[in-house]
DNA sequence: CATGCTTCTGTGAGCGTTCACAGTAGAGAA
DNA sequence: TTCTCTACTGTGAACGCTCACAGAAGCATG
């Protein structure tokens, strides 16, 4: 039973207080103490007292290891991001939405881990760590669909949130997701009013729902509006600024009247911006050019962007909402947040 | 000691086999699947394959937690932010960080505690994590000086690593760091070198090792070619892109003649660029502009800036070997990493 | 006065590891 | 043979917490 000090590290860190030394010097039983940490139910008002000004002097703070041991939760989450890593750095929104994530769980005392899986390996690696029980629950970032992981993740049990629908789930799967088709309608709805007829789309990947639901919002309002469907007029990207460029070039080859581009993502909006620059039509005299995610992109643009805004940070609230309501044994739920048109000079 | 199925979460996760299941199916006791588990040092070769088979089978993970309560270590590092927010979106090089870091230490099999520390209260709350000794290190991203995390950790004894030299530390604190000043020689010598007299400079806050050591190396350049300090050809910026076209705009008021611009960050740079562009300067030929960084805006900006590669990924690499290092009870240690210069049009 | 109920408190057990220690077996030396 | 040394193995005791349970009050009810 000695007490003597038991350095750990270099610089001598010493033994931090315990859930004991907190109930010798309040006079009450471990088990006292622990009531009052786990939200004070069936505790007197003297011991509460006593026990906090205990907390307080002895500067003890929970071991979480001890506790999770017992518990089985680890009071942690992932943050899974199964992007090839090219898109990470391009991607501000991923910035966003991380650091909102981060915030929301800290509000709660809850630390985000975060893991990237661009390889194969990588995946096995956190998965592997994730099934093991070492997190209660993941926030997965993976617009593509055919992402094995929401289907291991799934069958392991693991409580998971989504962001983006994750295309072709044949289950239910909690996810939370802007209204990209409404705001893909929005946006070319505004076109339609500002005179524009030839309005053309540059569409994100196929296989990510911003992709397919951006451009089945455009073909609805192209409808509604009553113009004629043309196949000249969508062309694919891949959400990067290089795919702007070559599509607006595409685009201009292939209908050089047109007055008007949806661009699925802010950044290929820039790229599409320097091709239109190149080929000197101006924006939006000539063609007007709309954007989506209102990203810093949109504002340091020339001209800065029309766009349709993805209210990130309430996604990311959402996200952690659902997860932990989800770890709380709660089903599966999606949440749509709607989008918001954002007019500045490109259209 | 029922064994029936203890389901954790709704969806029915089954109790994870534990060392006592390797043991049994294994045919060894608890102890010496340990040593398996720890480096398989005083381990018959029969027995380790045992184990090793018996781990296969049974699907085993070790269960961190247990192992945390008893070592007193975590086997997690934080990466702790104590940036104003914005920073952390416009800045791309803390991405390019994140990840190397992510990298590094899943490589090691050690999970990352994201962290963001930007109001008193987060700070605080992180500390007191920290501090609890819930993470074994922390990798640290603060630029500016008089943190008082650097302190407050140093005093906690908690092994650091910070991203750039810490200011106004008395006491040596690890840290690994791009070699700014020979960085900031390097352009000034290239501009320069390309014929330039009139070389301004935009520099990073006076609070950063950034900003003070690139302006240093800009002093002793134009010093070392024996051209005449004018402090009117130094302007101050705070790394953001507004504040790149306020300096440019402040220097061609001041010094109509400048020829060239040394920017301390590519960001500004950007900003400088635009106002430039404004004031109907081209680029290269009238003003050339260099950046530092090499940040993906170096490529996107009109005309791609000639900059100052920083090695991110060394420096992620560096900082985690360093950290561990120190966790691993060595001294703390400073690394400076060489800087290289990128040509590209603008200078 | 016994009985039940509610509110509060303390205690032992156990979560899954590692660690220190005690032991065993076999090889080589005295 | 006996002793020592090395290589290996098993066992109890922690680590710091929560949980289930047992019990002690206090108060109303029969």
């Amino acid at each position: 039973m000695s007490r003597s000090s038991t350095s750990r590290s270099a610089e001598g860190r010493r033994r931090p207080p315990t859930i004991h030394d907190v109930a010798r010097e309040a006079g009450v039983s471990r088990g006292t103490v622990s009531r009052v940490l786990n939200g004070g139910h069936y505790v007197s008002p003297a011991a509460q007292d006593a026990v906090n000004a205990a907390i307080r002097k002895t500067g003890y703070v929970v071991n979480r290891h001890a506790r999770s041991l017992i518990t089985g939760k680890s009071d942690s989450v992932a943050f899974l991001l199964t992007e090839p890593q090219e898109r990470f750095f391009e991607d501000p929104n991923f910035n966003v939405l991380l650091r909102g994530c981060t915030q929301a769980l800290a509000d709660r005392d809850i630390p985000l881990l975060l893991m990237i899986a661009g390889t194969a390996d990588e995946r096995r690696r956190n998965l592997r760590y994730i099934e093991a029980g070492h997190v209660d629950g993941v926030l997965l970032v993976s617009s593509h669909s055919g992402d094995p992981v929401v289907t291991q993740l799934r069958r392991a049990g693991v409580p998971l949130v989504a962001c983006g629908k994750p295309l072709g789930q044949t289950s239910k799967v909690s996810y939370v997701a802007a209204d990209d088709r409404d705001g893909a309608r929005e946006m070319v709805r505004y076109l339609y009013a500002s005179g524009r007829r030839r309005i053309a789309t540059v569409t994100g990947p196929a296989d990510t729902p911003g992709g397919v639901e951006r451009l089945a919002g455009y073909r609805e309002t192209l409808a509604e509006c009553g113009l004629p469907a043309d196949e000249a007029l969508i062309v694919p990207g891949d959400y990067s600024r290089a795919s702007g460029e070559a599509a607006a070039g595409l685009l201009l080859e292939r209908a050089p009247d047109v007055d008007a581009v949806f661009v699925a993502s802010d950044l290929m909006a820039q790229g599409v911006l320097d091709t239109l620059a190149r080929a000197g039509r101006r924006v939006p005299e000539d063609v007007a050019v709309g954007g989506f995610d209102d990203s810093p992109a949109a504002v340091s643009s020339r001209p800065p962007l029309t766009t349709i805004r993805q209210p990130w940070d309430r996604i990311s609230a959402e996200m952690v909402r659902v997860l932990l309501a989800r770890i709380g044994g709660e089903e599966a739920a999606a949440v749509i947040l709607p989008t918001e048109l954002v007019r500045r000079e490109s259209a």
